[in-house]
RNA sequence: GGCUCCUUAGCUCAACUGAAUAGAGCAUCUGACUACGGAUCAGAAGGUUGCAGGUUUGAAUCCUGCAGGAGUCACCA
């Protein structure tokens, strides 16, 4: 690549000319901005100091022996301290020649023995149906699966559910209770939904019995405390960890229709897992690491019983690691759940795609496994992603402002199948074609809306803006998929071109150049946001190729060209270009069409 | 209250981790259809990057203070 010419060269000259030395590495090639001439620039600024000489005496002496030096530099300019390459046609034109038809452009394999990056994602409870806050997660956690891959990694995801607990409990009770028998077989609401609606039901009796007893005279927290629901979940949940048969068959029955009902979620958004664990296999895993942290005096047990850890030194509390009765804790499985994976795995990074909200969990469990003298702890990382706002404000159960994953897909396939009819160009489609489209374009637009805000930041989901088909969205790139596919198909079909020779261009335009350019960056891009496990870059790179090479197109017509050279070449950058938008849609999970 | 993170155009988001005149989309306005796919393209308008200092040749980006917002500080997960 021309950057890493570029770099070397000036790293040499820096040396010859000033006696500076700074590895090819540590050199900045940036591209050139659109209003100046050239494609990429080297602030000199850095150097002046040493070389002590002005910026443009500098720029212009390194541009000197960098033209020398490397041929497919065809000139330089200055301006100020900002020097200014630009690389010949021909560099551009050999570097179309040898990738038009590679597939995979822009992807690279991993070695297959080289040690895993685990990506835990999902994760969810299974007393509710997923809901949006999930929906980023899982396409977070996909994408950035897909990403690592893509980069040369070997990745290995995996799901932990949590099955077990008071809040399934809950669930279970109100259904025994409240419920009648309702089978979703019964009731033909989905499986997922069905326990969901008794998690709620549960929620509503409780409240009551709160009220009343607290108009009874008692205090909220006492009341709180002692509400028969509360109480008897309680109780419910001792006996499941007794093993008494009667809870355990009604678990197994209610957790086997929330996952019936998961599994037909994770389909439709098209995400899967190499491995699933239950928590209820594994939550007692963490013990064992408290007794040895114990027995290594890094931990220690108060009076009660309870075991705890001192972070305090850290500039962090005291965190609780055994409850009295020594029963574990969150903290607990999770260092049992990631010793179990580093073993398993002989991970070369555990990756846990896991909200904000558990940005202080996640620092604990990092700092809890260093102090068990694990020298692994530092390559646990915590992708952290914000929440996601509704335009009138947080989700909240309780209150009934969920957005249901489920809903919120049917709803926008809905959508799609009005737009695509508006436009009416799929009547040669077979209705189950038109079926699939509309979903491959409503997930697009769902996860290209999330993917491309920086997963970091708290995102806004506007449900109206989401399914907008125009801009920067999913189906726009969709779109110029399939018109470029299009043209690929004509170009072959009615005009009989041979595309399997490599060509050189005749001359290439401004806005063709661009193209190339562009194109020419898929490997770093992927590269960069690998490294930042960022989706939002490699979405917002998708968007700028495809608005370049709309503006080529525009004003390019391709198939009338008349020199047969020039025209091979440019559907030649179209099958390019193609591909680079299928490998980067790829990464974020979004199929592209072959027609629309 | 302590700690962590956020604040960029009317709205939703960028800015390759310190560089040139802070960029896109939506919404608004103006142009381009004998359509190689107009679900497109070209253009206009829209900014004191929350406020005040500081460091630097250079700051949306780094430091300090202030204001506003979010998260978290459970023997919940």
């Amino acid at each position: 690549m021309i950057q890493q010419s570029l770099q070397k060269s000036i790293s040499e000259a820096l040396q010859e000319l000033y006696g500076i030395s700074a590895s090819p590495e540590a050199i900045k090639i940036e591209s050139t901005k659109k209003e100046f001439e050239g494609d990429y620039t080297l602030v000199v600024f850095p150097y002046v100091k040493q070389a002590r000489k002005s910026p443009e005496a500098v720029a212009n002496e390194i541009g000197n022996v960098v033209k020398g030096k490397l041929a497919d530099i065809q000139n330089y300019n200055v301006i100020k301290g900002f020097l200014n390459f630009s690389v010949s046609d021909s560099y551009w034109d050999s570097f179309v020649m040898q990738n038009h038809d590679a597939d995979t452009f822009g992807i690279q394999k991993a070695a297959a023995d080289a040690a895993p990056i685990v990506v835990e994602y999902s994760s969810p409870n299974t007393n509710k149906p997923l809901h949006l806050g999930h929906i980023r997660n899982n396409l977070l956690g996909w994408s950035v699966s897909q990403l690592l891959a893509a980069s040369g990694h070997n990745v290995k995801k995996v799901n932990l559910v949590n099955d077990r607990g008071i809040h399934i409990c809950k669930s279970m009770l109100a259904w025994l209770r409240y419920g009648n028998g309702e089978t979703p077989e019964s009731t033909g609401i989905k499986c997922d939904h069905l326990v969901g609606k008794y998690y709620v039901e549960f929620d509503k009796h409780y409240k009551e019995q709160v009220a009343q007893l607290m108009a009874e005279g008692k205090d909220e927290e006492t009341a709180k405390r002692e509400a028969p629901l509360m109480v008897e979940a309680q109780a419910m949940l001792k006996r499941w960890e007794d093993g008494d048969k009667e809870v355990r068959d009604l678990w197994t029955k209610m957790n086997g229709w929330v996952y019936a009902g998961f599994d037909e979620t994770y389909k439709q958004m098209g995400v899967s897992f190499d491995k699933v664990y239950y928590e209820s296999q594994t939550y007692l895993l963490g013990k064992e690491l408290v007794q040895k942290g114990l027995d290594m005096g890094v931990l220690f047990r108060k009076e009660d019983g309870s075991v705890w850890c001192d972070l305090t030194a850290d500039g962090l509390d005291q965190k609780l690691l055994l409850r009295r009765d020594g029963t574990s804790v969150y903290m607990t499985q999770d260092l049992g759940t990631a010793l179990l994976r580093h073993n398993e795995f002989g991970a070369e990074r555990l990756v846990y795609v896991v909200g904000n909200e558990q940005d202080y969990h996640f620092k604990v469990l990092k700092l809890v496994l260093g102090k068990l003298g694990f020298d692994w702890a530092d390559k646990v990382y915590h992708l952290s992603y914000g929440m996601v706002e509704l335009p009138n404000g947080k989700m909240k159960s309780r209150e009934g402002t969920v957005v249901d994953a489920d809903d919120l897909i049917a709803e926008m396939e809905k959508t799609a199948e009005e737009m695509s009819r508006e436009h009416g160009k799929n009547d040669s489609l077979t209705p189950e074609q038109q079926k699939e489209l509309y979903h491959i374009l409503a997930l697009g637009a769902l996860k290209y809306f999330i993917l491309k805000v920086d997963p970091t930041k708290t995102m806004l989901f506007n449900p109206a803006e989401s399914i907008d088909f125009n801009g920067n969205t999913g189906p726009f790139i969709q779109y110029t998929y399939a018109r470029i596919r299009s043209i690929i198909r004509k170009a072959v079909e009615e005009q009989r071109l041979d595309l399997s020779q490599p060509v050189a261009s005749e001359a290439l335009n401004g806005k063709e150049k661009e193209v190339i350019k562009s194109l020419h960056d898929l490997p770093s891009v992927i590269a960069q946001a690998a490294e930042s496990y960022s989706p939002a870059m490699i979405a917002n790179y998708a968007y700028d190729l495809c608005k370049n090479f709309n503006s080529f197109y525009q004003d390019t017509p391709i198939l009338r060209e008349e020199n047969v050279q020039s025209k091979c070449f440019r559907v030649q950058l179209c099958q390019m270009v193609a591909n680079a938008i299928r490998n980067t849609m790829d990464i974020l999970g979004i199929q592209v069409p072959e027609r629309m």
